[in-house]
DNA sequence: TTTACATTTCGGTAGTTAACGAAATGAAAT
DNA sequence: ATTTCATTTCGTTAACTACCGAAATGTAAA
């Protein structure tokens, strides 16, 4: 049963929920990710740990950086419908256009050697 | 953007979850649930309360009591979509099946005047 | 091997949530 | 009108969560 809950305690927060979709558009850093949603990276990192727990995204390693993307292959069938149909699930849609604009000007090696 | 954390926070209390299912079963009121999930019936009532603003289960007073049962028409589609659901989201069956015997042995006349 | 830099972990804090018992409310029966 | 009894609201407490900055970790380049 603890499981049931997690899975959506992980969906219960505005900024995983808008982690999620600016993954769906882009694979990003943590950095990245911080400047979107303007929190400082350990909140960011304590996020993405969450999430990759649950099983909706997974951690790419590469050099210094952390890349993560949505899980390509999830075991559990809910995060796939999750996945699958996150507009449905998310219906107030303009932050994440907003989000989604930002996320096509975002340049790693500008924001995040500061 | 608050909406969608609301409905996911109202899906993220495993008693909250054992509410959902035992009302699928059948309509309660206030006190059997709280001989279920064993909580005093302040808490239960605090879920109810939750669970009916979120749309997902509607009241009906009768003289003293208070009878809940599953929203038969709920205005959000995703409230649908998590009803016609429910057992696809809550895999962990073992604590619902328990639950399932004790609402058919639950009477209320007996538990509710001590 | 030292430096640089992205990320993670740690310690602490403020806000939120689930729980309780007690008091207040409301509706029916005496 | 008073009593009875289910339910709700209130006040409080303990546990949890989101957040931050600072320190620790890890990797790659100098």
């Amino acid at each position: 049963m603890k499981d049931n809950t997690k899975l959506f305690k992980a969906l219960s927060d505005v900024n995983r929920l808008r982690i999620l979709k600016a993954l769906q558009s882009k694979t990003l850093c943590v950095c990245e990710i911080k400047e979107l949603l303007n929190l400082a990276n350990s909140t960011v990192s304590q996020h993405l740990k969450l999430l990759k727990e649950v099983g909706f995204i997974i951690e790419e390693k590469d050099g210094k950086w952390s890349n993560y993307r949505i899980n390509p292959l999830p075991g559990d069938a809910r995060i796939n419908a999750v996945l699958n149909s996150l507009d449905f699930w998310i219906s107030d849609e303009d932050m994440i256009i907003s989000d989604k604009k930002k996320i096509k000007a975002l340049n790693r090696t500008k924001i995040c050697s500061s």
